[in-house]
DNA sequence: CACTTGACCTGTCCGC
DNA sequence: TGCGGACAGGTCAAGT
């Protein structure tokens, strides 16, 4: 579930703690999801920058080394400050070290300064792995991804482009991470409402209108939920262990039953590739097919 | 090649 | 109360 404002919101929070900081050990409990043998390699490094590219984290090591995370559903990623009053009270560590580790925790690093960053992932689906910094680009999921769409290189006439070539609902090509990276099954369904198109339309059938429409409301959706600090409905927590508020505000997903903010109709929830699916059946009307 | 389906996992919820 | 089954959804492999 964690979809491109989750995982950019852990990476702007860790960005500001972890960066200079050691790494002291690493411990793995999961070998399925990380290898203890490769990631030893790691110990004694310093992190010099944490990135982000779709859905993967990029925790970039001094001797150009960066250790790519994804949480894939379930995955989780916090920090546990050695010095619970360093940023003042309020924020969980307390809490959270007494907490962590616990029975979904798969990767243990811990730092020379004391603090401890947890790698929780309850459905195992998640994983952690070293590269070389220079073949970051070549991985083979990172090599697939389509552009960010929070960046310069999100193009409207490449977007109109790629969907040109699809013959299949428009919901099933924004989940594919090659035509555009980072968006999950909540951001699909909320900018599609915003852009009041039906999720089974085809994506080469789109008006020129629709596509633009569409193009505008994915950056719109993902912003308004990086103003949330992203969406938590099951697993999702920040990097401190804190839930994401971005639900409550949603337009659409996880709604049926409820109003449409926009007209008042009533939410329905849909299949549409096998996907749970949420739509307002007023302003997303079903083609005709 | 374009597209669809099943597998990977575990916790939760629903109906009986 | 317990149990089987559906469901949750990101990505990849194997299928049509």
């Amino acid at each position: 579930m964690p979809e491109l404002p989750e995982v950019e919101t852990i990476r702007r929070g860790l960005e500001g703690l972890i960066v200079g900081q050691e790494i002291n050990s690493v411990k793995v409990l999961f070998s399925k999801q990380a290898t203890a043998k490769d990631l030893a390699v790691i110990a004694g490094q310093k992190v010099e920058a944490v990135k982000r590219r779709g859905k993967v984290l990029l925790i970039e090591l001094n001797s150009k080394l960066t250790l790519l995370i994804h949480l894939k559903m379930t995955g989780q990623l916090i920090l546990v400050q050695k010095s619970g009053d360093r940023f003042g009270g309020g924020h969980p560590t307390k809490s959270m070290q007494d907490r962590l580790p616990d029975t979904s925790t798969r990767v243990i690093f811990t730092f020379k300064s004391g603090d401890t960053l947890f790698f929780n992932d309850q459905r195992k689906f998640g994983w952690v792995k070293i590269l070389p910094t220079g073949l970051v680009d070549g991985e083979s999921l990172i090599a697939k991804l389509g552009p960010e769409p929070l960046e310069e290189g999100f193009k409207l006439a490449d977007f109109k482009a790629q969907l040109a070539k699809r013959s299949v609902p428009i919901k099933p090509v924004l989940l594919d991470q090659t035509t555009v990276s980072g968006l999950g099954n909540i951001y699909v369904d909320e900018a599609l409402h915003l852009a009041k198109i039906h999720p089974r339309r085809r994506a080469n059938m789109l008006s020129a209108q629709k596509v633009e429409a569409l193009y505008q409301a994915i950056p719109k959706v993902l912003n308004d939920s990086l103003g949330y600090g992203g969406t938590s409905f099951t697993n999702f927590v920040n990097h401190l262990g804190f839930m994401g508020d971005y639900l409550k505000h949603a337009r659409v997903f996880k709604r049926e039953g409820q109003l449409c903010p926009v007209c008042n109709t009533t939410i329905q929830k849909i299949r549409v590739g096998g996907r749970g699916t949420h739509i307002c059946p007023k302003c997303q009307p079903a083609p005709k097919v």
